[in-house]
RNA sequence: GCGGAAGUGGCUCAGUUGGUAGAGCAUCACCUUGCCAAGGUGAGGGUCGCGGGUUCGAGUCCCGUCUUCCGCUCCA
């Protein structure tokens, strides 16, 4: 099935309680959103996901979680002042924008460069894209500070404490998740760019000699991890190495992977060689040295960088329009998130099938109270049971537990798998582990359709 | 920031030439049914983005403002 829009995805986020759009009841505020119980939820596991397999699973990657305010002279050594804040002027009859700096006069006295027409480009205006604020309690020029526009630059000048303490080698790496700030001038496409939004960087230092042995390994590595570990289609996901013209300030080489989003192929994370640039540069202006001893040369380098760098938002929104269907069940239409199960906000919920049978619904809470203990469980009896499916395919429950009469008497309840809609019947007191190994993915689905005959 | 379009209950929308708000879905309660969004009865929920103006009277006209969407930007 095709993606979905925006807009329908948009629409059931919100009515689920997965994304709200931000300072709602004030009229909003361009840029930013929040996030609701579900997608708390979705985007905590996704969170997990990475680290587990960046940090946890690695013998090589160390985490970090550096502050969003850093010494603002951290920013005008990377780069991010200067860079970020040329005066643009635009041109109003043919919508195109310069560099002040490129221009040969005042805006005011010369044509357009593009269209040629005079009189139509405005005044220079600053484009700053980093937000800025004042430390201390007086606002003067003295107290200037930055909320950071990436995580890397707290990694960066952590490098030395992190190599030591850790008593590290090349290569290594350094990990860290967290919020980044960038005053977009055009934010959009729901969730996709934002002004607020949290990132997934991961700086691996390496030699120079090894520079394009590890580019060539994180791209493929990270293409793996959203295949694999994400569930995202392989069809929809694409590889695209950046054109010379392209590349950062920083960067020698860089590699999107890209995802068909509903308004066209778009970057998910980029993976980038940033050279010796940054650390350099720190060095630099810190006067610190940012220099390792390589035995194997008997020389003094400073690292080169390959860094994988994601948003936490822009994967929520790729798992939820990849796992977005609609599927035509007995002529109505059944939305389903199929998400992988360790990604859901609700791995299971319970539901009794008769609500007006207290005996039921007290066997059934009383199950759902034993699942919370292992995995996100729910419990819900306030529909007739196939609605209460419905609500649960909707935000992507991969099982749900149904207690039935018959359950009274044999102690068994019947499992139901979200994406084959088949049933599995099981004891009761074996439900917590049955279910935790199937959403671990330690064990296969073995249901059936309800109506297959037994024996 | 520029150009274009739009802002009515949680969602999707209707509201005729201005007379002071409706539908479907969703939500909740009760009855009924009992394994895939059934049915019945009822309920809650909107100062029509916000501010000002014209008018006896504005969701409907005018001005301002904010926000959203589509392009330019760019990259998580």
């Amino acid at each position: 099935m095709p993606a979905p829009s925006l807009d329908v995805l948009a629409s059931l986020a919100k009515r689920r309680g997965f994304v709200f759009g931000g300072s709602e009841i004030y009229g909003g505020i361009q840029g930013f959103w929040d996030y609701g119980p579900l997608g708390v939820e979705l985007r905590n596991n996704i969170k997990a996901a990475w680290w587990r397999s960046m940090v946890r699973l690695r013998d090589d990657i160390d985490g970090l979680d550096a502050a969003i305010i850093m010494n603002p002279r951290v920013w005008e050594a990377s780069g991010h002042v200067a860079g970020f804040s040329d005066p643009m002027v635009d041109c109003r009859n043919c919508k195109h924008r310069f560099r002040e700096s490129d221009l040969k006069g005042p805006p005011a006295e010369i044509a357009c460069p593009d269209c040629g027409q005079r009189g139509t480009l405005t005044e220079a205006r600053q484009f700053n894209l980093m937000f800025k604020t004042h430390v201390g309690p007086v606002e003067e020029d003295a107290s200037l500070a930055y909320l950071r526009p990436e995580t890397a630059q707290g990694i960066f000048v952590n490098f030395g404490n992190v190599a030591t303490a850790m008593r590290r080698k090349l290569p290594f790496g350094i990990a860290q998740v967290g919020k980044s700030f960038r005053n977009e001038i055009t934010p959009g496409n729901f969730i996709f760019r934002l002004r607020e939004f949290e990132q997934m960087e991961m700086e691996f230092f390496v030699l120079p000699v090894d520079e394009d042995r590890w580019f060539a390994y994180w791209v493929d590595e990270r293409h793996r991890w959203w295949t694999d570990v994400i569930g995202i289609h392989p069809d929809r996901l694409r590889l695209r190495p950046h054109d010379a013209d392209e590349l950062s300030h920083y960067s020698r080489q860089t590699t999107d992977i890209e995802y068909a989003f509903p308004m066209g192929w778009s970057e998910l994370e980029g993976i980038a060689d940033r050279t010796n640039f940054d650390l350099t540069a720190h060095a630099v202006a810190s006067g610190k040295s940012l220099s390792v001893f390589d035995e194997a040369s008997g020389e003094h380098v400073v690292p080169f960088v390959i860094e994988p760098a994601m948003g936490v938002d822009r994967a929520t929104l790729t798992v939820l329009v990849d796992g977005y269907d609609e599927e035509q069940v007995s002529g109505e239409k059944r939305v389903v998130l199929r998400i992988k199960p360790d990604l859901a906000p609700v791995k299971v919920a319970v539901l009794p099938l008769l609500r007006n049978r207290p005996e039921l619904v007290e066997v059934a809470r009383r199950l759902a109270t034993d699942l919370k203990q292992d995995v996100a469980a729910m419990y819900d009896d306030t529909a007739s049971i196939g609605k209460l499916y419905r609500r649960q395919d909707e935000i992507g429950t991969p099982f749900c537990v149904t207690v039935d009469v018959e359950s009274l008497a044999d102690g068994a309840a019947t499992i139901r798998e979200r994406d084959s809609m088949t049933q599995e019947r099981v004891s009761m007191s074996a439900i917590p582990e049955r279910i935790a190994d199937l959403v671990a993915g330690r064990s296969a689905w073995a249901g059936r359709a309800p109506d297959a005959t037994p024996e």
